[in-house]
DNA sequence: GCACAAGTTCAGTTGACACTTACGCAAGCC
DNA sequence: GGCTTGCGTAAGTGTCAACTGAACTTGTGC
């Protein structure tokens, strides 16, 4: 989850995601995509999103097809959704400032 | 958004921002809950939280007062939900996963 | 005014990372 | 077997970001 949020956090790495959403691209369409930025450094992003597990390789010959692994996404959304609040776990951290809030001003 | 997307990647951040989610707390305190960083980079910390609009800041005496600012966080899963998917490819997708839908129903 | 407490900010270091160029490797095609 | 295409990997570079320690700011109580 922490892979998949910092692959994330680049734009370009968001972008490649999106071409790659809805329709299977091979790694040199998704480079022909950015101008201003070399091949190898969209295979370098691919591996990056592949192993967040946000992207899926498929070989045919010589060509590798891309795209988005829309179930991860639905994982991460997922985490998001919970991370910040997660029962037990959230009340105790809670519990616990409060009383180093008291703590402190008593003290 | 790119701020916030950014912000998020860094797990130290995300853990600040489940303690400020459901309570407000001074910086102090903050700092308190990470043993092995020093207060300064909890700061700092905070001010990227901030320039991202997930963390609010009141102040109070010498005090600062952090809290989470949920509708930032909000928009942030709009936006995850639909960047990728954006107007009318989006209105393809749904139409060919009805499409899909019926295939199967019917094979 | 002084000391202290709460926090930020500045300067400098270190490590991560996005990038480029060059090379390597596999799969067709002649 | 050679040639080409499609693509990953290696090595090196510049930039940025997270961190530390020291200095600074601001408010409070005496």
């Amino acid at each position: 989850m922490d892979a998949a949020l910092k692959a994330l956090a680049e734009p370009r790495r968001r972008e490649i995601l999106r071409l790659v959403w809805s329709a299977e691209l091979p790694a040199t369409a998704i480079a022909d995509h950015f101008s201003e930025v070399t091949r190898s450094a969209v295979s370098q992003h691919l591996g990056v999103l592949k192993a967040a597990g946000l992207v899926s390789e498929r070989r045919d010959g010589t060509r590798r097809l891309y795209r988005a692994d829309r179930s991860e996404m639905r994982q991460l959304r997922r985490f998001l959704d919970d991370y910040w609040t997660s029962g037990l776990e959230r009340l105790r951290d809670a519990a616990e400032a409060a009383q180093r809030e008291k703590d402190a001003a008593d003290g």
